[in-house]
DNA sequence: ATTAAAATCCCTACTAATGGGGATTTTTTT
DNA sequence: AAAAAAATCCCCATTAGTAGGGATTTTAAT
């Protein structure tokens, strides 16, 4: 029997999986959460094999859970399941532990493969993140690892002058990133860009 | 028998319901989309009495599919199915003629309950979103309606002089504007407002 | 009718960022 | 070893936005 913990902040999409997997009779689903510190106190105490797990969660997020996780419980399966498609957040999914990424615009019969999947040591990556790969090298080996470390600070809404301070370097080269992502992106003006990297972050 | 129709972009989530919905015998799920072009589609073919609809979809939202689906059909019952607590969908979509509104963090439960209330001609509000209304209120009625409206052009990245061109007003008041807000929210810069603005889009 | 709030506009000094250069060092690729 | 890419820094003129005033008109609220 497979266990199953699922965390997700919304309460639907908990009711339907549990319906959905009610049936099944290699899975059960052992508790649910709705935030990432409900997670932690349910894995504790419940010690399923697999961990469904949304990354962006109120109080405590899926990577950081995850890393918790993985520390006191080893032996745990963590899939992320995530309605984003973003490459950092799967990146460090990925570096804190996780064994397999989904995202919710696939079907449940993906989700149930995901977990029969993980639980028997292998891991599982969504196919809607790996085929579009030209596509989406393309959209991201546009930026260097230094500038989209920089875009990161300029989301956060940071000054030049402030994100020089954060790395330790001068403010005219934090300009020059600046200006490089500008032109790169074919954007115009600072206020594109911080929309840009902070829309990033949620895209559809 | 109440017909329903899902429009919802997360796949996972469209499989709980009916999954969920499936044994209820008074309800039926007539079929569903995955964006706004296809709900219409299915709208026209199966004319359902209820559909649940998410705000965000691609390429065509709710609030536009909800105002197209009324004129043709306006007999159809319109419940707005959203993860984002925001009042401006709320309200877009009231206007729009949604009798219902119904966060994605209630139980399938509640789903039920909406559906069944706007088919009997009655409207349903997700306690949700009006219970905390004191809070709600102080955090909303901090701006006024125009700084709302910039705002949301701040949000899409332009400058001061580009939104003053817009609304047919002065760079100086778009500027005062911008001054007003900053003090309001608490922030400091133009960074941080515009990642504010970005941000309260998405907000969980 | 009076008051309060919202929306409009202006001035000045200052800081932030762009767009146009140019240049050096380190790292990676070929 | 040579070439390419990434990361670092600088200058300058110009545009964008802040913080601090002040001020008028329109639009609600009492």
């Amino acid at each position: 029997m497979i266990t199953v913990a699922i965390a997700e902040d919304h309460q639907a999409l908990i009711d339907g999986i549990r319906s959905y997997i009610k049936y099944e009779d290699d899975i059960s689903i052992v508790g649910h959460a709705n935030n990432g510190e409900e997670l932690l106190k349910l894995v504790r105490l419940k010690q399923p094999k697999v961990v469904l797990c949304d990354i962006r969660m109120p109080k405590l997020d899926g990577i950081e859970a995850t890393k918790t996780i993985l520390k006191e419980l080893p032996y745990t399966k963590v899939i992320a399941f995530t309605m984003f498609d973003q490459e950092e957040a799967v990146q460090q999914m990925l570096a804190a532990g996780a064994q397999g990424y989904i995202l919710k615009n696939s079907s449940l019969e993906v989700v149930l493969e995901a977990i029969r999947t993980v639980s028997s040591e292998k891991t599982y990556y969504d196919k809607k993140i790996h085929q579009p790969s030209a596509e989406k090298n393309s959209s991201k080996s546009v930026l260097s690892s230094r500038e989209r470390e920089i875009l990161q600070l300029i989301a956060k809404g940071r000054t030049s002058h402030q994100i020089a301070d954060e790395l330790f370097i001068g403010k005219s080269t934090v300009d020059t990133h600046r200006k490089n992502m500008i032109r790169k992106l074919g954007l115009s003006g600072a206020g594109e860009l911080l929309r840009y990297a902070v829309e990033k972050k949620y895209k559809f």
